[in-house]
DNA sequence: AAGAAATTTCGAAGAATGTCGAAATAGGGC
DNA sequence: GCCCTATTTCGACATTCTTCGAAATTTCTT
């Protein structure tokens, strides 16, 4: 069940805060950002930053490392890759749309 | 702030339900699929895919048409190309990783 | 207009989230 | 060993999800 996984990450990703999260990290690169560099951008308590970066990890999109007493997070790309991977195969998109697609109609709102 | 948007989108997705249903409208092209033959594959008591259904479709990812008493979802292509862009760009992927990164580690879990 | 078919809306109940402060842990430096 | 810094863990509480059956709605058919 690839889904479940896929549905797991999406959903870590799915809350705006670990978004930011992610977002930073990702911006980032290979040197990866402090804990304590995350909580300074977001403005939000320890406990609460924590707790996201817990979930994000475990769903296997962010590795920690650590570097004396500060955590290193970093984006895990072959992990954001099989994702997108996912979400373009399962479902399409990169151009190769399903059979029977005829260049879709707009639809923006929420 | 897109990333609101596409935080409402992913945490939509993020739902194993609603993943299998997406996926199924994906693959269905531009056809789409009337609720009842989505209730058939999932096995779903009706009251539940409907508020899922809604769900999709209130964050823009899957659009509504009416057949007489049928009613036929559809993937809403764009909203889903954009946010996978939402990915690719905000968040980097595509071949191009950021600055610094230099093809990273593996790991797996969850 | 009555009845049947396809879905949605309406509660309700239990599970899972999101947040935050206080206290506990891990690592280094003196 | 003690203190300081960087983070995590531990409750706790309010909010939002997830599910589902029963009842209401919409539309077509006769």
């Amino acid at each position: 069940m690839m889904l479940e996984q896929a549905a797991r990450q999406l959903e870590a990703l799915g809350n705006p805060t670990r978004l930011s999260i992610y977002r930073i990290l990702v911006r980032a690169g290979a040197e990866g950002v402090p804990v304590g560099h995350i909580q300074e951008k977001l403005g939000i308590p320890a406990s609460t930053l924590s707790h996201h970066c817990k979930r994000l990890i475990h769903t296997g999109l962010v590795s920690q490392e650590r570097h004396g007493t500060t955590l290193i997070c970093r984006t895990v790309y072959p992990a954001m890759e099989a994702l997108l991977g996912f979400l373009s195969d399962e479902c399409c998109v990169d151009g190769s749309l399903p059979p029977g697609v005829a260049m879709p109609q707009t639809l923006q709102d929420a």
